[in-house]
Formats: C-alpha cells, structure tokens, sequence
DNA sequence: CTTTTATTTTGAATCGTTTTCAAGAAAATA
DNA sequence: TATTTTCTTGAAAACGATTCAAAATAAAAG
C-alpha cells in the first residue's frame, strides 16, 4: 500500500503539502492540489489510520454495547444507532456484555488508549463511579437503561409513567392478583424519580397499585427472568407450586412468550384465567399465536436520538443531552 | 495515559526492555521483568493499539458485514461470531450492507491499510473479482451466501438439498402451483452445483418439480422480497389480482409472516387454501398464529464454523475450510 | 528597484511502539 | 587466566502520518 511519501514523491513535493490537501487545510496552491490529487488516486492512495491516530487524530470509532443481540429490542437500537453514525464517517464496534461487568469495561477501556472516540451504553453494568470515571477519556452516552447518579447524556424512556400506566389498565381489568417479573438481578427501589430503569420501573407498577389501594405480595416478584425459556420456567415454578397470579408483568416480549407458551401448554388461558404483559413491541408480538399487549418502546426514536446525542457531546462535550421519550401501551390480546 | 517510556522510567530500565517483557520476549531477566511488571501494574498501562499497529502488529480487529441485523438469522450469527472471535481477543466491528455495493466495500477497504485483520462476509454483494481481489490484504471468509468462483474459506449451508426436500414436501402434501419468493434481486441459474446460495435454492425447488413431472410458471417467481411488509403486499397483489397460487415458498419467515397475515385479514385460510413455507426458524416461528413449517438453517452451527474458519485462516493463509451443512425442513401447521 | 509583507513550500521533530545492532556482563571453554 | 560464547541490556532507527518553524517565493509598498 503506498504512503504518504510516495504520493510526494510522485507529486514532486513534500510531504506536508500533501498532508496539507488531505486534511482541506489552507496555504496550498491550486496547481499544486491538482497535482496531489492527481497522485493520489493514480496510487490509490488511502491515509493510514494508525499513523494519524497516533499524531492524536480522533480515531472516528464508537462502540455499542448491548446485553444481547439476539434481543430484538437491542438489534434494533444497535440498527438505527449504526445507520446514523455510519453516515456520519463512524465505524461502530460491537459489544455483548451478556450482563458482565468485565465485558462492559473493556469497552470502556477502549477509550483511553484512543481507539474509540466514545462509547454508547444500551445497559448499565458497572457502578456509577467506575462509568464516570471513563468519562474523561471520552464520551459516553446512556440509551435506553440510566443512572440517577450519572453525569452524561441520557436517552431514556419514562419507565415509571410507563408502567403505572400499563399497571393500571391491568387493574382497570379486573386482575387483582399481579406478578412482576424482570430480568434484572435486583431491584433498588429508591423514591427518587429517574433514579434507574429498573427501580422506576417498578415504583411505576407500585404506585398504581397504590393509587388502586392494593398490596403487592414480594413472593410474587422475580429477577433474572430475561429469555423466552425463562418466561416457560417461571410459568411452570408457578403452575406447579400452585401459586398462579392472574396476571403477570413480564421484562420483555420474550420472557412473555415463554409464559403464554407455558399456559398453553396446561391449558390456562389466557387472558381469561392469566393477563401476561409484555415489554418492547418487537415486531413479530403482534403475530403470535395471542398477540400480545405489550408497553412500546420507541426504540428508533430512542437509538436515533443516542446517536445524534453522541454526536453533539463529540463536537462539544458541554452539550449533554436528556432525552426522555414516554411509553405507550399496545393492547391486543394477551391482557 | 502512561506510554512504555513512562514505564521504563519508572522501572529504571529502557523502553526496549519493557517492550520485551511486554511481548514476552526472551532475552530479559527474572529480576527486570518484574521491575517492569510492577511499573506496569502501578501505571496502570496499556499499550496503545495505533502505535503498535503502525509498527506492523496485527490490529486483532475483524469486521462482520450482514444485510441488515434486525433480521434474526443475522443476529444470531453475528451473536456466535462475536462470541467465539471476543473469547479469542478479536473485536468485532459491525457493517450492515442493507444489500449495497458500496457499504461492502467499504468494509473490504479496512482491509487494505490494516485496520482490520479480516472480514466475514455473512452476504453477497459485490462481484467475485472485486472480492477475491481484496483477500491479498487479509483474510475474507464467506458464511451463509456463497459464490462459487470465489477461492475463499466458505461455511453454508446445502440450499439444493434443502429447497429440494422442502418443495417435495410441499408436492407431497397435494399443493400444484407453487409460488416462489425470495429476496435476492435476481436468479442466475446454473447447472453447476455450489454456485450460489440463491441459484442453488431455486435449482433444488426445480428439481423437486421435475422429478414429479410438474412445470413452473416463471409469473410465479417474485424478486426483491425480504421484508414482513413485502409478504404481505406480495400477498394482497396476488390476492387482487387474483392469480393466488395455492402455496408460496417465501425467503424469509418474516416475509412468510407478512404472507400469512394478508391471508388472515381477507379470510384465505392457511394452510388449506395457501401453504405457506418459511425459511430460517427464528425462535419467534413457531409461537406466531399459525406456527409456521420451515426450512431450519442451522445458525448457531453456522457461525461458529464461520469464526474458527477465520481464526484458522489468520494462522495460516493455506488452510481454506470449506463447510456445508444440511438443513432441515421443521414442519408446523402453515402447510 | 529595493524593502517589506504575505503567502506557499519544505525540513525536521514528533506521536508510542517494535526491532536491529552493538556493547557490556556473565558463563563456558580452553 | 585468557578466550570464546551466550545472555542481558540499551541506543537508535524505523513505521506513516501531522505540525511547527524556517526557508523560499510571490505580492505589495516604498
């Protein structure tokens, strides 16, 4: 592959003017232009991104990190994220945390030695501390899952009118008997608004049961509930130990299918005898066997939003953007 | 950030002594390695990436090209691919292609100035020459399409096999016209087997209708079909133009949703009046209204034998794998 | 025409590594 | 002990770009 200097050396001139024509930079000549030009795709020439990178070039990398991409909720913020800041000259690198703290830091690691310019966080492993701390190395913004406690920019959606919307038009339904399941590890559950998706989430859920006066059994909240197949565990633990609520708050379209799976299996009908409520709308949830009543996320508007965010705190990090989007209720028929 | 001087001072020792103990070189003493460990550890250094690259060190970065990730087939591959190349160090970075020329190359143009180490080409887009063409600057490795005049490590899967067995299902079954979608743009048929991913499937739909003596009428093959919304205009075009066939091999289950749907919503019933066959088996597939019978691609297999292709070929440029595996019908209730 | 000023062009230093080469120290051989 | 061989170490030259300061050239002013 040629180098700079063999495009001077064809050019019959230095190296910093062609430098100076490669980066649009003044003090150059028409004539001589023309002819580093002329060189230059004669040799097909293309700049070294390692070697500018190490004169201090920004290195126009970002990394996305993502629980999962078989998720399609995450497939599609990752979509919308990569066509925009792809047009933009962005070469985005991907990566999976699978919930673990370690992978999510070797994203963030990837901004202090400049490989990436910044990173778009889709979840939130680590603590606060540790996220802000990278921060200077960089920017990094929050989509989708949020931390009180961060100072960055911030796409989010209003979990907690989300739910307590959802919630009361469970109630609304006559469900009395409402499970939460989430896909979490644990539930802070703190007063303050916006403090986490997963903590607003819930307070959501608690204050319509509130405003409806009822009370929520803790036996009947459970975590780490993320997949399809443990939607049908946690439906067939219920089913078995005799312990059936008449509606369940599923974490995602996933996990709900796994417990209308579940009820279909033994027959519990649903909506009838089980209300499942599913979160995100993936696409195929209104094609399912009981289309689904799931709380849409508006995941394009949301990863479009991260991305252009990401693109302002790039160009000035003063500009930190807080976004935050409102939930709607998709009724069909699985409530 | 601390660079290797910073180390080496620290340490009282040369930079080239801590590049060795970096590299694991031989030539250094017990004693000096871990003076200059300790430095390290204390400095909290890293080697910066651009630096070593430009010295020539591999970039240990791979790039995964699919038409588009909100397509689950693709995302599970890339989720394999991603997982097998991260546990080996690799980052990986995504480009979708949305089927473009240009978004192709671009990921074969990070070959040439060493940005990328290799590419995994999950499609097609770009004409054999230009392709082969780029694999003097790394490795390239085909997974899912493939291009018979290519000389590249290939991993797929045996579509005449596969299309053949399924459409003789289909005849078996009693359907006489059969309607044939699928994505791609165009159909090259050649006789040559393994030419084409796209070429191989229809030869193997042929085939099944030759040996049971039956014809195809080319107004039923339709092109340009790959999306939920296209199944379903392809449907309603046929509906009202009432050339309805009475089973559609359709290229994607989320076109054969969308076929499906369109059905539904003017009463054709699925599967009497209209088998519908998909390909993929996504994991949504067989929970949709009517669980649909499909041609399973073995995806998980797939990229994993993707990624070890690629990882064999970066050790040895003489080592072309060449995969093919079966595929399955997985038959449901939509024929 | 000089002299001054403004503009274009170049040479050389620099970024953070790896690697070659030579020098010095230690070990092995005679 | 003198000599050769083997190990350790460090100084300096790359790698391919950008950039600063200085030199060369052109334009403007006197």
């Amino acid at each position: 592959m040629p180098t700079i200097s063999d495009v001077a050396r064809k050019a019959g001139l230095s190296v910093s003017t062609v430098s100076r024509v490669i980066n649009k930079k003044p003090h150059v000549s028409q004539q001589k232009e023309t002819l580093v030009k002329a060189a230059m795709k004669e040799l097909g020439y293309k700049p070294m991104p390692a070697a500018r990178q190490l004169r201090g070039t920004k290195a126009k990398n970002l990394a996305v990190t993502v629980p999962r991409i078989t998720n399609p909720f995450f497939a599609d913020l990752i979509n919308v994220i990569e066509r925009t800041l792809d047009s933009k000259g962005y070469t985005i690198i991907l990566i999976q945390t699978f919930g673990r703290k370690d992978k999510e830091l070797d994203a963030l690691k990837l901004l202090t030695n400049q490989t990436i310019d910044g990173v778009i966080l889709c979840s939130i492993e680590n603590d606060a501390p540790v996220i802000q701390e990278y921060s200077k190395y960089g920017s990094i913004v929050l989509v989708n899952e949020y931390l009180g406690e961060l100072d960055l920019p911030t796409i989010r959606a209003n979990q907690y009118q989300g739910f307590k919307e959802a919630t009361g038009f469970l109630i609304q339904r006559g469900y009395k008997n409402i499970a939460y399941a989430t896909g979490h590890k644990n539930i802070i559950v703190t007063k303050k608004e916006g403090t986490n998706l997963n903590s607003n989430r819930f307070s959501g859920f608690q204050a319509a049961l509130r405003e409806a006066k009822m009370s929520f059994d803790p036996k009947m909240l459970f975590t780490h509930v993320q997949t399809r197949d443990a939607g049908l565990k946690l439906f067939n633990k219920l089913f078995k130990e005799n312990k059936m609520p008449d509606a369940i708050i599923s974490g995602s379209d996933e996990v709900a299918v796994g417990i209308m799976e579940g009820a279909k299996e033994v027959g519990v009908e649903v909506p009838k005898r089980l209300g499942v409520l599913g979160i995100d709308d993936q696409s195929l949830s209104r094609d399912l066997f009981i289309p689904l009543t799931t709380v849409r996320q508006p995941v394009e508007e949301m990863g479009a939003a991260a991305a252009k965010a990401m693109l302002q705190h790039l160009e000035d990090k003063d500009v930190v953007e807080n976004k935050v989007f409102n939930l709607d209720l998709v009724v069909r028929e699985s409530v």
